[in-house]
DNA sequence: ACAGGGCGTGGGAGCGTTCCCACAGTGTGC
DNA sequence: GCACACTGTGGGAACGCTCCCACGCCCTGT
């Protein structure tokens, strides 16, 4: 009555099996890749397959194995952020990728409250957490910026696959994560300016509580240390990862020191507000100050000056999460941690 | 033996049943919203379900009723623009956040071969057309930036329904779209411009092949025209949505219309473009050349000087195209079209 | 008082798979 | 020659749900 229209109904395993002359069984040992079969038969029923058209049926499939075929990436962010943030935006892109090249489907989880919808009520942690556990999907990716989230533990404990973006803050050893070298990153960004003879150099550190931003933040001072040029407090100064906070961190960061020659920022989006800062008291990019960024964003190539940054391997980043996903669902019980190396790319501003 | 832990199999109808002390079918009934239910028994089950955790199992749900309970959002294009184009990411912000509201899922997909994955094999359209034929969604969204696809008539014959973003070029009528006012946006940056004192006026167009970017053109000469200045041809030049595109554009146009004093861009990355060919040329914005962009996307605000822009409602258009999907899956055959209002958004380049 | 028509309820069948077990046929080792 | 494994095959029984039909019950009209 509310068919929309006459879709024909789909081949069914019995009729490909009558087409082909052999039985269901048979059909669904073909389709599923099973070794035991003959050539005869196998070959009778791929013609069939192609003949009608065959697709298998997921639900029944999934009805019968207990096992979904979806995995959920979930952010835990408000949806707007999800796509601002080029972080965000590269990995899903890169495990859209990969989980195209899988025959797994994947399922877009955002625990935010977004504009218009509840606030925090339905679409929230809550409703997320049991969607997960509630056997919808057969392992999940999260993607958690605030480290100390509890969320990555209770899946773990309800014997959820999971893997995790970004190393969790808690639970660290017992969940698998893929993580980007932020340590060696922001190091190799003070290096490059102690390179072009900074030697007064100051940090604009992200929120300090995530711990990428905690691990820029000590890869800095390690590197500044390492090469005799400890940064002295009153050359940090501490920020988030929006452009509003770059720019305010930075005239922070000029009034306290304001002889700084050059600076790594823990985000592009940042830099672009330093930049603004930057321009505001009259200093020039990068003769007066040479400024870093992180991420390789698409915004940073646009910035005026174009900015040297670090690059980030999201795609691969997301890539290794579903290989990592998939290690679980194919059995493997150990987590595993990989740490994915960043790189610098040289523009103006530094 | 693969189970990668212990993990407690969900609460069945039958159960809740049990403990509630009524049928199967009773338990069905209340789950599903029946209304011809007792208030006795819906409260013993609700009690129930709420003691066990009861989900439905939507895989058998799927099996029993024909439908999915999911639908695609496919965007006719390389995964790479998808998240760079920030009206992807808005679109699919919106409709993520519209299908959060409902009990459906959302799958992505792209047709498009990203790094790493085959030449245009697998990944491509036909996959993608015969996934979306094959009964595994109950509908699907399309995001086609070239208008002349095939793939939404393809999809509208196959009996899918369907609602597309963006006015298709073919089509037109038959298969329900939701579209920003493009026309309208266009006649209104040229409006601006004019109000200002502008009068020798550029345009630098989108791509010719699409819609949205014809659309534009003909709004901005329809209000050039209706104010009595419309553009000689010079004054126009055929760009696209990249920044790149807009440079060599504006360049272009430099040359050929140098005496130009404004100029409506197709896009916000495009105008981008453009501020980068007109800083170059030596033109101050927006003292020399003012420029309105089209988007209203992250880049305009962060732009030097910020873009004054047309904001197209993203997420209002993503809502309404699960809105009028959802019309469809409920039965409704007649197509739909919708055209969402722009806005100007004044800053600093015009 | 009795037929008739709701209303709320229960049980059976079936959705399309996979899994398990049973069975025929063919070697293989004694 | 016979027991035995092993290979390829077929059919039954789930999986958890919704749908349909049938069954009591109470209320209403005559």
């Amino acid at each position: 009555m509310t068919a929309p229209s006459a879709r024909p109904d789909p081949a069914t395993l019995e009729q490909v099996a009558a087409l082909a002359g052999v039985s269901r069984s048979t059909v669904s040992r073909v389709v599923t890749g099973h070794p035991r079969v003959s050539d005869a038969a196998r070959r009778a029923v791929e013609a069939a397959v192609a003949e009608l058209g065959y697709v298998p049926n997921r639900a029944a499939r999934s009805l019968a194995t207990r096992r979904t075929g979806t995995i959920a990436l979930v952010v835990a962010e408000p949806e707007t952020r999800v796509f601002d943030e080029p972080f965000f935006a590269g990995i899903v892109r890169g495990v859209s990728a990969a989980v195209g090249r899988t025959d797994l489907q994947l399922v877009l989880l955002m625990t935010g409250s977004g504009p218009g919808s509840d606030p925090d009520g339905a679409s929230g942690r809550a409703r997320v957490e049991s969607y997960l556990a509630g056997g919808h999907v057969d392992g999940a990716l999260l993607l958690s910026l605030h480290g100390a989230d509890p969320l990555p533990g209770h899946l773990v404990g309800a014997g959820l696959p999971l893997v995790v973006g970004g190393r969790p803050e808690i639970d660290d050893r017992e969940v698998s994560w893929v993580d980007a070298d932020n340590h060696g990153g922001a190091g190799r960004a003070a290096e490059h300016l102690l390179a072009r003879g900074r030697r007064r150099i100051g940090v604009l550190t992200g929120p300090p509580d995530m711990v990428a931003a905690r691990d820029r933040l000590a890869g800095f001072r390690a590197a500044m240390t390492a090469a005799g040029h400890p940064a002295p407090s009153e050359f940090e100064a501490i920020g988030d990862f929006t452009r509003e906070g770059g720019e305010r961190a930075m005239t922070r960061l000029l009034a306290q020191a304001p002889g700084v020659d050059g600076v790594v920022v823990a985000s592009d989006l940042a830099a672009l507000g330093a930049l603004q800062a930057l321009a505001a008291a009259g200093r020039r990019v990068p003769d007066d100050v040479a400024v870093v960024g992180f991420d390789d964003s698409l915004v940073a190539a646009s910035a005026q000056p174009p900015l040297t940054t670090i690059r980030q391997p999201v795609e691969a980043m997301g890539a290794r999460m579903v290989a990592l996903l998939c290690a679980q669902l194919e059995g493997e019980r150990a987590p595993r941690h990989e740490v994915l190396p960043t790189e610098l790319v040289v523009r103006a501003s530094a």
